[in-house]
DNA sequence: ATCTCGTAAAAAAACGTTTTACACCTTCAG
DNA sequence: CTGAAGGTGTAAAACGTTTTTTTACGAGAT
């Protein structure tokens, strides 16, 4: 059916090897036979077929792509930044959702390495260090996004979270709250533990007494971002919500419409992670920006300097990138606290305010 | 390195041929070898190359989705229900994003072809007849989704988009609108052709008056929708605003915050495709909804009951999902029209409020 | 003039499967 | 008793490449 490289070495008149050789450039062919073969080739319309190339290699030039969760556009967006390197490569992209399930990642590892991939690019699940340990130990190249595992001797891209959770914190105290209610992502990744401790260094450093009753757990789905800013809501007199995931802030949009409370009048809120809709929405959402498209098109970078450069392996590389504040209307100052509208009554629980520390004045002047 | 046919048929102590007849089925084997080797490949962990049986086939056990957009929730979904399905056959997917862009589309089916893919889903670009001819002639299985290409011999599934069309607009007319913008998305396509004969029947059914000027033409981008609805705002009496694409009602939303117009007391909006955010902010979005998942989960059973059944090519079916209104906050009945807000003095234009129908009292002591 | 060396091309092996062709045995009908 | 048919196994070919090995040949050195 096709034409194969047996076809373009009869029209050329020469052995298939050297056509290989032209095509690949592996070894010197003389100008005369070179014409003829590229003569063939294009007279042909050949192409080569590269289920034999992959068969001979050991390699298909793939790449798989492991994300957690398809419907946070965060990773969307990764993706496209990733897909954008392996065209430029010529190479196929296999993009998989674990569904945040270490089993389902375990099983697309085994199945992809059994595939031969050329190459991984996964932001890992929460046990991830030991769902890839296949992939290290084959000495596939692998370049973990999003979500840092210590000393894991790879190439990783993740965003500066810890910063852009201390600013978004740092920000709505400067505001004038006190009481800043934290909505946790699935625990046991890099970036939500990150996120926690930029959340509480700007607390601690604004001179603010953390209480950890502030802290909602939850795991990254709309559903828990919407129970975990209700139970927030409810149970403590949280002026402001800071929410460490973008499912999240969705739950958090659901729980204050839900509950007839208005934003940024009654809460404030931020979210983690810019979106289409954070900007076109009344109020628009206050957010802290990641630079997704580019950590996909750099961790694309990264991987294709593993698998062209056969030679010497390069040292694995960490890069940080920078996360950036977004200050839109969702985040406003506090009211009284005595106009805060909860469930509960929260006399007993503003205690807090008195322990305004030196500290925390100066920083307001500083944010205006 | 890794465990070949050879080394189990080795350690079973039979042949190659008899293990490979014993995975596939192929040829009846006794039932003492069949245990051997059984036994062989569990002791060994075996797992068949897919390379070695790619070549020998002529088929990578690979599906490929070619997709237009990737900043388009609806698609993410689309995938979502095909990658259900791939996996539960134990092939690989390999997602690609057109960017309605037909020369890309055209590439990537050709550098799939070649890659000997089992099968294509794909979402066509306008030019779709043309770049997945190749496809069809070749005779690889083809699953058309969103947006039919009529005539060709191929499954095909896509949304009542005409039905949802009109039912959008038919929400707005018995709510009491009488001049309804259109957002048109990319044209050339079937799903926005639907739409915009949805709409142009249900203001034809109800007596009203089709308004050429109140069609605003764009392209399935934000930046589009923004501008095609600053048009409508700024040049036209419009109570009422329905978008024919995702990405576009979020270009309306914006386009709305900036002018300072009120939804739904200003001016009422519907979008098409309901969204996680759609839910969540306020006002709610009403929308049209598609079975997005569904559309995927189907377009996957479709392809794999050609891939599966090798004997008689099954006859091509055409699916058509059911498409329902949500309604939400952002449609409302509409201020009198003296007090619409827009640029201009909407006076002359609204004269054919006059020309209503018994048709369309009827239909309003229906819709309640 | 013979030997070595280097270069360029061809031939052949290899990758890991599936499938075809063939060999052997048994059974059964004529 | 013989030939055909059917069942069960193996050897070998095939898929389309890349890579290793072999061959051919001319130039330069001894």
């Amino acid at each position: 059916m096709a034409v194969t490289i047996k076809d373009v070495a009869k029209r050329a008149g020469v052995s298939i090897a050297t056509v290989s050789n032209v095509i690949n450039g592996s070894r010197h062919v003389s100008a005369e036979l070179e014409e003829k073969v590229r003569r063939a080739i294009a007279e042909l319309g050949y192409q080569p077929n590269p289920l034999g190339r992959a068969l001979r290699k050991g390699e298909a030039y793939t790449v798989a792509l492991l994300l957690p969760d398809r419907s946070n556009s965060f990773f969307a967006q990764v993706a496209w930044g990733v897909e954008e390197q392996v065209r430029r490569y010529g190479y196929a992209l296999i993009t998989c959702n674990t569904d945040e399930d270490p089993e389902l990642e375990a099983f697309y590892v085994s199945s992809l390495l059994n595939r031969r991939v050329a190459g991984f690019i996964v932001a890992p699940t929460s046990l991830g260090r030991e769902t890839l340990a296949p992939i290290v130990h084959q000495r596939v190249p692998l370049v973990v996004v999003d979500r840092v595992i210590d000393g894991l001797p790879v190439d990783q891209v993740f965003s500066d979270n810890e910063g852009g959770a201390y600013l978004a914190t740092q920000h709505l105290i400067r505001l004038g709250h006190r009481r800043i209610g934290l909505l946790v992502g699935i625990s046991g990744i890099s970036s939500i533990q990150d996120r926690i401790r930029g959340y509480k260094r700007a607390i601690e450093e604004s001179g603010l007494t953390l209480d950890e009753r502030l802290i909602a757990p939850g795991c990254s789905q709309i559903e828990e971002g919407a129970a975990a800013a209700e139970y927030l809501l409810a149970r403590s007199d949280a002026t402001a919500i800071f929410s460490t995931n973008n499912m999240m802030t969705l739950g958090a949009l659901r729980s204050l419409k839900k509950l007839g409370i208005k934003c940024p009048d009654d809460v404030s809120l931020v979210g983690f992670d810019d979106s289409e809709w954070a900007s076109v929405i009344t109020p628009g959402l206050t957010v802290v920006a990641q630079q997704a498209y580019e950590m996909g098109f750099l961790a694309g970078a990264l991987l294709f300097r593993r698998l062209t450069r056969k030679q010497e392996a390069p040292k694995p590389r960490t890069i940080k990138l920078r996360t950036t504040l977004i200050t839109r209307e969702s985040t406003a100052k506090p009211r009284k606290v005595s106009e805060v509208a909860s469930g509960e009554a929260p006399a007993g629980q503003t205690t807090e305010l008195g322990l305004a520390s030196p500290v925390k004045s100066r920083r307001f002047r500083e944010g205006g």
